[in-house]
This record gives structure tokens, sequence and C-alpha cells, in this order.
DNA sequence: TATATTTATGTAATCGATTACGAATGATGC
DNA sequence: GCATCATTCGTAATCGATTACATAAATATA
């Protein structure tokens, strides 16, 4: 319908250059009072509004960010989003959301097209894909291989936050929870209830929030003697019906253990269904933990102790590190790597004596 | 540090001009073979990405569309964004989050930052902002104050697709649910267990959707020869504390209700814990029905029934609207009214007997 | 008054692509 | 051998902004 008023119409209506208009727009100080207040007041009549596209092809700054997560409906997921976007967008800046659904590929093809849309930088978290096909680099934490995925963004010099879940890569920086402080922290309050047999519902540890979780777990048996057993030790996925599975598994032992800590809220749902099948007690029988602290965990009648990620928080600041770093131009390029503490959030699927309070 | 290679870079290093590199690259079918190959091998090697920005300029078209939400983190509008962005994504299409927490002044600054942007359309379901203070246009569902916010996008034939919160708005395409159905059948189904002095915890009726719910739960008690009582009918934010205190105003009542039908499942849950509370129990004193199918509901072990609004679905849908109009070159421009089906999701919060299966 | 210095504006290049138009080349037909 | 035509490629405009540089006008200085 009607065309969009650019610059070149005003400078038409009032006999003068796009320039004066434009630095008229801009508070360019080389232009006199009068016409500034002139094109300003024929731009409000005329409903001009700046076309941040070709802004963004001439300064090369699209001020889009591209967050990239596994998936968007989680609300560990959504609620990191929430706060990137609660930050991001007085600075002026628009959230471009892409989701890989796990797939290595997909993210590839999601950086590179992020890439292609000209976004000033990428705020991610990687997938879960199963990499243990190929054989393990081991350098800690490098992975030549994979940062390839990375490489492009790198090159060009678009900044790159990971958030929770992050590879080590020299020069990007990484906000994430103190995920072994956070398993650490649940076991040893498992233990604090006397719980002496804790099973781990573990996940692939080659992602580094899995891996912590579980040597965090592991140290706190350690440091309050009790003896690590393997066989109590399983990886599941984050869902309801594997937590289940592999709950049966685990009550079918000659042993079965007097607790669960689990990496997933998930899981843990599941391992409290098929306790409470086989009539066990909780936390009487067996006690459950779970983390992200997903909002059912509250408000469950049995609620479930979990550990807490403040994930606004987390993405808050991944978005403050990204404008510090955009908005650095001095060529020292520091990396940051921010670790929130996380919070055991204790409710009755753990509580044994009725005499402590629960967490709301 | 390494600047991004344009097709003039190719151009150069070939000794030809840009505009046969951008032919060879749009399969052009005015150019040799033999050069197309060079071009293609040259750009290969070179790392040339195409810069969408520049033909955004160029062409009119971004590919970016705008997606308008009150908020991000809540189950349901995460799930519809996540259907959204899996149907935009294989069209080559991003797609922008924007958050209104629900007041007005946001949604229109919102919707003007994504006209600046060149968003080639805006997804929107608008904000719950109490307008009550305003006069209510007699003209049903069309208030011209409140649709001056839509009117830069609809002058600049910007697509604008609403989804389940909506307005009545010439032109304008909207995906909802049939909300007078949900009510209706969840209402007959608390009927049908043996209800018969039914609550309903309504929310700011001036939405459509909970004018419809509203409806829907009063036709149903009509159609059964229920007379309504405006008494049981109480207005009430999606809170769980909210719905809780309401309910002890309704359970402080000479006669209380046997059932309480809530729009939202939040204020359901805060129903549910005031009256378990007070030694009530669920279902066979009082019945408790919510609706959106939240996560939590299926997952506490008294379960909630709710009525599922399939958002992905709806999301997928509105996604397809959206690439319909906007691929509709012809001037007929036609207004699409998808309305989904509810499922009334029946869990242990309103079955009464044992007999009937609870839908998982 | 003549010169120096601001101040305000215009000219034109630039960002990186696409494309209408025109020109050069070679092939074809008679 | 020459007109005709198709093929292939170059020229230059365009999308809508910003900005270095040039220039004209206005003001200050001696």
């Amino acid at each position: 319908m009607s065309k969009k008023t650019t610059i070149y119409d005003i400078a038409k209506k009032l006999n003068i250059t796009a320039a004066t208009v434009s630095r008229a727009l801009n508070n360019n100080p080389k232009i006199s009072e009068a016409t500034r207040a002139l094109v300003l007041k024929t731009a409000a009549k005329m409903n001009y509004e700046q076309n941040k596209l070709a802004l963004a092809l001439k300064s090369g700054k699209s001020f889009n960010v591209g967050v990239i997560v596994p998936r968007i409906d989680s609300n560990f997921f959504a609620s990191v989003i929430r706060g990137i976007e609660e930050e991001l967008h007085p600075e002026g800046y628009h959230v471009i959301i892409c989701q890989t659904h796990d797939q290595k590929s997909l993210e590839l093809a999601n950086i590179n097209s992020l890439l292609n849309a000209q976004v000033d930088g990428v705020l991610m978290s990687i997938s879960n894909a199963n990499d243990a096909t190929k054989p393990n680099n081991p350098k800690e934490g490098i992975d030549i291989e994979e940062n390839s995925i990375f490489d492009n963004l790198i090159k060009k010099n678009v900044p790159l936050i990971f958030f929770d879940r992050k590879k080590d890569i020299k020069g990007v920086s990484s906000i994430v929870i103190d995920d072994f402080k956070g398993a650490y922290d649940a076991t040893q309050h498992l233990i604090d209830q006397g719980k002496k047999r804790i099973a781990h519902l573990s996940n692939n540890r080659d992602i580094e929030i899995f891996k912590n979780r579980y040597l965090g777990y592991k140290q706190a048996l350690i440091d309050n003697g009790i003896a690590f057993d393997d066989n109590l030790v399983i990886e599941c996925f984050s869902k309801v019906a594997d937590g289940r599975k592999v709950t049966q598994k685990l009550l079918d032992m000659k042993e079965p253990p007097d607790a669960i800590f689990s990496v997933s809220d998930f899981s843990a749902l599941g391992a409290i269904q098929e306790i409470l099948e086989q009539d066990l007690k909780i936390p009487e029988d067996i006690s459950v933990v779970g983390f992200s602290n997903e909002p059912f965990t509250k408000f469950m009648e049995l609620s479930i102790t979990s550990v807490d990620q403040s994930p606004t928080e987390m993405g808050r600041i991944a978005a403050k590190v990204f404008l510090e770093e955009v908005n650095n131009d001095s060529k020292i390029k520091s990396e940051k790597h921010v670790v929130l503490s996380p919070e055991l959030m204790i409710r009755k699927s753990s509580l044994s004596s009725a005499s402590s309070a629960v967490t709301a």
C-alpha cells in the first residue's frame, strides 16, 4: 500500500539532500537548528521510520543476536531466553531463536544461517548429540574436530557466548552453574538424611555438565567415606519413561539403593513413579533428588527436591557478557567465565524428618 | 579478522564483473556453463557466503518474522514458538522473539521495532492488559482505539497473524482453539460426574478467550438445567497464589461448590492446594478442572484434568498461514480463521469413579 | 575592506547484493 | 559475404542509509 518513506522523500519535499536529512535525524552537530527542527517535524509528519536493514548493511551491525538451544519448550531454556531478551531488548537488540533438537548438523546449519543473516553475536547451549563413536581427544576438553563447527564464528570475529552446556574454546566466554557443587550438595544432603546407598541417574558424560554432576556426586561419597559403586550409576535420557525404566532395574538389584540422585527432574519423576508403584515409601524407603528445579517439582504434592540453576539470571548474564564483548573496541579481547552457584531446593521427596522446614 | 568475501572479491579474482558472479550463483540461465562452474568453484574456495542483509535491502524481504508473546517462559507460548520455528526454519525464515509482559506499551513498541527491522510478518498473541478503564465500544469485538496499535502493520501490508488471543480486525487471520467448546466440554464432564454446583475461576473477560470460556461454562449449565449462579464466578489471575485465595472465599460460602472449573491450570492448582489444606477430598468432595494442559497437570500424583490446546500445532498452523499470505502475489487477500478443537484430558482431579480410564 | 575561519550544506562513495539494458561475440541461414 | 539472432557478459542503477570531502555562505579578525 503506502510505500515506506525514506530520507530521500523527506529531502525532496524540503528541497535539500538526503545527507542533510540524515544529519538532522542523527543529532549531527554540523547542522543548523532551524533545518534540524524542520526535518524532524517533516519526518514526523510523513511517518518516517529508519530502515534498520539499510543501516545494518552500511554499518555492519544488524542489532540481531542468535540464540541456539536444543529446544525452546523446556522451562530451563525458555527461562534463559527470557533473561536474554529482557536484557538485550532495552539495548536495541532483537533475539533470533534457533532450535537444534540435539542434532549437530542443525547446530552447524544454524550457525551458518545466522552468520549469513549478519547477526552481531551468538549465544548458545551446545547439543547433546552422542559423540561417543568418535575417539575422544585426550587433550582435556579440546576436541578439534568438534570445535570446527565454531570456526566460522571465530574467524569472523562474531562474539560467541556459551551458557550451561559449553565447550572449552580459547577466547570464548561462558556462563554455567557449578554443576559439581550442585551435585555435591545434593548428594551431601542425601547423606545427611542418613542415606548410604545412593544411586545416580546420569546422562552422556561427554557433555561437561553431566560429567561434572557425576564427579560432584562421586566426590561427596568419597568425602563421607562411602564406597563408590559403579553399578549404582546408570545413564539415561532426561525423560520420565527412561527414568522409570532404569529405576526398575535399580529396584531389582540384590541390594537396591536407598536414594537416587538424578541429573534430570524428568527422570527423577520417572523414578518416583516407579518407586511408588512398587509400594515403597518416599523418602522413608528411598529418597529422590532431581536437577533443574522444573516448575512441576515444586507443584507436586510429593514435592521433589531439586537443584535450582537460576536460568533467567544465567540468560541475563550471558547477555551482559555479550554486550561487553560487542562494545569492546580495544584489541585486547578477554574471555570471561562466570560460574553461578546452584541452590538446593529441599522438598518432601528427600526430607526424612518432619523437623526441618521445606523450601518453597 | 578475515573480512567476509563478497561477489566483488570473486569477480576481481576471475577478472569478470560482480554481475556475472551473481548470475552464476543464482542459476541465471544467461551464463555459460564454463564460467558458472568456475565461479562456483572459486566461491567455494574463497568461502563465499551470501550477505542476506544486502539481499534483504535489495529485495525488500528480510526472511525474518517477529513473534510477540506476553512471555516466553510459559509452556504454552514456548510450545507455540517451537511450532512456528520448526515450520518456518525449513523455509529459510528466522524467528525473532519479543515479550510484552502484558504491557500494551511494549506491544506497540515491539511492533514498531519489528517493522523498522523490516520483518516479513508478525505472529502474535495479544496482551492481557486491563482495558476495563476505557468505555467498551459497543460494536462487537471492534475497538478502534485498540486496533490503532496494529495500523502501522496493516498500512505497510505486513502480514499479521493472531494466535490464541486475538482481536477481530478486518483482513487479519487468526488461529485459536474453540474456547467455548473447551469450557463446555469441561463443564459437561463435571456434570456427568454428578456435580451440581460448579464454580468458575475466570479472568479478564475483555480478552476473547476468557469470555468464550465463561460463555461455554454458562451454556453447559443451562443445557443441563442447572441454574447459573453469578456468585460462583470469580475473576482471578493465572497464578497459584491467586487460585488459593479465591478458593478460600468459595469454600467459606454457606453453600460451597462441589466442583471448580478454572480458566488456568495454575489457579486450578492453587484451588487444589487450598481444598486439600481444608481436609476435603478431591474429587469426592470437590472436583477440579484446569485449562491449558500444562506439563505439571499430568505429572502430579493427583493429576489434574485439563483442556489441551495443542500449542505446537497452533504454532505450526500460524506459520503455514503466514507462508500462504506472504507467498500470495495476487491482489485478492483473504483472511483465514482456523479454530482448533480442544481436547479434554480427564485425570484424577475430576474422575469420581475408578471405573473409567484416566487419560495419559 | 580583504582575509581567515566557522558553519551549513551538497556531492559522491560506500555497504553487498540483483537486474534491466546494452554491447560484443559467435553461430546460422541464404 | 552479410544480415539475423542467440548467447554471454559488462555497465550502471537500485535498495536506504551514513559520512569523508568539497564547497558555499556567513561570520570573525586584522
